[in-house]
DNA sequence: TCAACTGTTCTCCCTATGTTCTCTTGAGTA
DNA sequence: TACTCAAGAGAACATAGGGAGAACAGTTGA
C-alpha cells in the first residue's frame, strides 16, 4: 500500500473519530461540511487516495456515501521508545542520565507531549496504587491542575512524585501514604517536569 | 550497510524516540525544527544518509514525510496483541466474549503462557495498587502459590480477581480492601483461570 | 418523468517541500 | 602547517500536493 499525504491520512482519522456523528456513510459534500473545505472535488481526490490504499470502499457508480473499510484505531499497533530516565523520589535530577535506556510503551499510553518513564522508589504514593518499582509514564508539562501527580524538581536538585497543590503562595506536595505528611514550598524553589499520565506495572 | 557518522546516529535515534508527536512523518523541515537545525538542505543530507543505511524509506519523488523503516530491534520492543475479555469482579465467564478487541501490551510484560486482559471495575482490590479501570495482564495457568492474584471462576458462573490462599481443604479468597471480608470456598467451587502478571493503568 | 443531489472530471493557481549546489567553519590527522 | 572531511547555512529551483471552482454525468427519490 502506497504511503498517504499528511493531510490523507488526516481525512482518514476524522472519518474514523467522527463516523457515529456523521451518520455512519457521509457523502463527500458532508466530509467537506465537516472539514471546512469548500471544494467537493479537491475532497474527491483525497477520498479516491484513501480507496486505493484500501481504507475506503470504492463507491462503484453508485451514490451510497463513504464506507470506511475499518473502524480499528491502527495506532494501537505502535511502540513508542520513551527514554527511562532513572528512579524517582530519591534525588538527582534525571536528566543527568547522559544516554538513557530506553522503554517500548503503547502508543496509547503516551501524552501528546513528549514523555519519558521512571521507575518509582519507595511507597511514599502507595494510597494511590503507586508501588515500589512501579514504571510511570510522565509526560514532559508544567499544566498541571489541583490532584495531577507531578514530578517536581525541589531547588534544582531533588525530584519526587507526589500530588500537586497550589495555592495563592505556596505549593503543596502530598504524598499518598497515610504515615508521611504533606511537604509545603515556597513556589520558587518548586519546577515541575512533567505529569503522571500512565503506569506500568509487572508482577514477578 | 554503511557506517553513520556520530551526527546521523544522533538524528536517527531522535526520530526514533520523536515519531509520535512528530505526528509519525515528519517533513525535513519539522525535523530541522524540532532538532534546532535552520538549514533544510543540511537536514537533507542526513536524511539520504538514513535512506541509504536502509532505515528510513526512500522520497521516490514524494512529498510524503519521512518513513522510519521498522528494525527488529531486541524482543521487549515487540508489541504483542492480547484478547481484551472483559471486565472482572462481576459475574460472567469472560471467555463468552464472540470476537474480543485486542490491546498491544509490550512483550516485556507478557508471561510465558497464553495471556489476555481484563479490566478491572470496583475496589476490591484497592490495597494492592489495582485501581477500577485498570487493565490487568492475566496469564492462563492453574500453578498459583498463596499469595499470588488470581482469576477465580467460582461455580462455573462468576469470574473474580482475588488474592488467593489455598489450605488442606478450603480456598480462601481475599479482597485487599479492608472493608471487605475474605470468601471462603469448598476448593470443587473453584477453579483457576489465570494469575496476574502486569498491570497497565491511563490517567485521563 | 424530472428535479435534486452527489459523484466525477478537469483546469487553474498557490504553497510546501524535496533537491541541488556553493560556501564557510571547525575538528582531526598526517 | 596543510589537507580532508563532516557539518551547517543559505539560496535557488522543480514539482508534488492541496484547494477552489466550474461543468458534466448519472443515481436517486418523489
Amino acid at each position: 500500500m502506497q504511503q498517504l499525504t499528511k493531510r490523507q491520512s488526516e481525512i482518514y482519522h476524522f472519518l474514523q473519530q467522527h463516523f457515529h456523528e456523521l451518520g455512519h456513510t457521509p457523502s463527500i459534500d458532508d466530509v467537506c461540511q465537516a472539514m471546512g473545505m469548500k471544494s467537493r472535488g479537491s475532497m474527491h481526490k483525497h477520498i479516491h487516495a484513501l480507496i486505493d490504499a484500501g481504507l475506503v470502499e470504492p463507491f462503484n457508480g453508485k451514490k451510497r456515501g463513504i464506507h470506511l473499510i475499518s473502524t480499528t484505531e491502527p495506532t494501537d499497533n505502535k511502540l513508542v521508545h520513551l527514554p527511562l530516565l532513572g528512579k524517582i523520589a530519591a534525588g538527582i535530577p534525571f536528566e543527568a542520565i547522559a544516554n538513557p535506556d530506553t522503554l517500548g510503551v503503547p502508543e496509547h499510553l503516551c501524552g501528546r507531549n513528549e514523555c519519558f518513564v521512571l521507575i518509582v522508589k519507595g511507597e511514599s504514593m502507595i494510597d494511590a496504587g503507586i508501588q515500589d518499582s512501579d514504571q510511570v509514564i510522565i509526560e514532559k508539562t508544567s499544566e498541571v491542575k489541583n490532584g495531577d501527580i507531578v514530578v517536581a524538581l525541589i531547588d534544582n536538585t531533588e525530584a519526587t512524585l507526589k500530588r500537586w497543590e497550589k495555592t495563592d503562595d505556596l505549593v503543596i506536595l502530598h504524598p499518598e501514604n497515610a504515615s508521611m505528611k504533606a511537604m509545603i514550598f515556597n513556589p520558587q524553589r518548586i519546577s515541575i517536569q512533567g505529569k503522571l499520565i500512565a503506569l506500568l506495572r509487572r508482577y514477578l
